[in-house]
DNA sequence: AAATTAGTTGCAAATGATTTGCAATTGAGG
DNA sequence: CCTCAATTGCAAATCATTTGCAACTAATTT
């Protein structure tokens, strides 16, 4: 049985047609490798590798240099988040158009497992770490790692 | 004029003898090499690449792998600390003997200056994210990332 | 102090993630 | 259906990191 996310993930995902208008916004082409990634982000809660979504597609679909091109587009665009587990590999996660897409996970060192987080660093301590060394736009990027329960049998 | 870091790191740094006998201890041999990687450390109050250590070091002093090597073996005794800010390349900061390390760091996107926060992430909300997804032994990866004073103006 | 040996090192080649040059292809708009 | 800029596949290039291996050396033994 798999632990389900409670959080805005469960929700459906956005419409295909809502972000191809946005890529069309851009004037950036829909194209089939184009399509076929969003598919794969629009049906995955938690944050995809490249090759994640390379392995995903069907073979010959699309080459992993577009992949990669794609995922940068759609980074600049705002359109998916970047996180880094470090582990070396950038995974990506799709986001609504309002949204910031901040937030965090928790992930398994065994099983890989990955949870989303609904808390943040306090934003309180934030602006007291911005104002004492006087750094401007400060923000954070934070993970969490331990054993799921899975894994501790 | 440069701004000092009001922490841990600006007391002295660790004695050479002290970190070559606990390698001695684990039956690691002082090497040239392993002698020069910690004189670059216990001088540098913030996290380096292997790289970065690497072209501080006297050329043909000791190899990229040498140091690659080092750094690993130095992380599994505990004796330095790894760091991730997100660029691909991993970081070390010397370790005290009894310190676990933990604690982060506040990194100018624009010039990469580090300055050390005392800060963490809250320890009850860390335990109520652990009881709430079942998971044990979590800890956190966190690093702040902002404008310094510097390249403000 | 010389012999012994396990731990180390340099070097080159192998990996793995990510990027890039380029010629061929193709959406989108007219 | 034409035109053209955006996009793609493929191969080669980069970058960080790892690894095989034979030569080397610090630490221990004799």
């Amino acid at each position: 049985m798999k632990k389900s996310c409670q959080h805005h993930h469960d929700s459906a995902p956005q419409e295909l047609s809502t972000l191809t208008s946005r890529l069309r916004r851009e004037s950036r082409k829909i194209t089939g490798p184009r399509a076929a990634i969003l598919e794969i982000l629009r049906h995955h809660p938690h944050p995809l590798t490249n090759r994640e979504i390379f392995d995903e597609l069907p073979k010959g679909e699309c080459d992993l240099a577009t992949i990669y091109r794609a995922m940068q587009m759609l980074e600049k665009l705002g359109m998916v988040k970047r996180f880094d587990f470090g582990d070396g590999a950038a995974r990506y996660e799709l986001m609504g158009e309002g949204d910031d897409g901040h937030h965090h996970h928790l992930i398994c060192t065994r099983c890989d497992t990955v949870v989303e987080i609904e808390e943040c660093f306090p934003a309180e301590i934030e602006q007291r770490i911005a104002a004492k060394n006087n750094f401007k736009a400060v923000t954070h990027r934070l993970e969490f790692f331990g054993i799921c329960p899975a894994c501790q049998k």
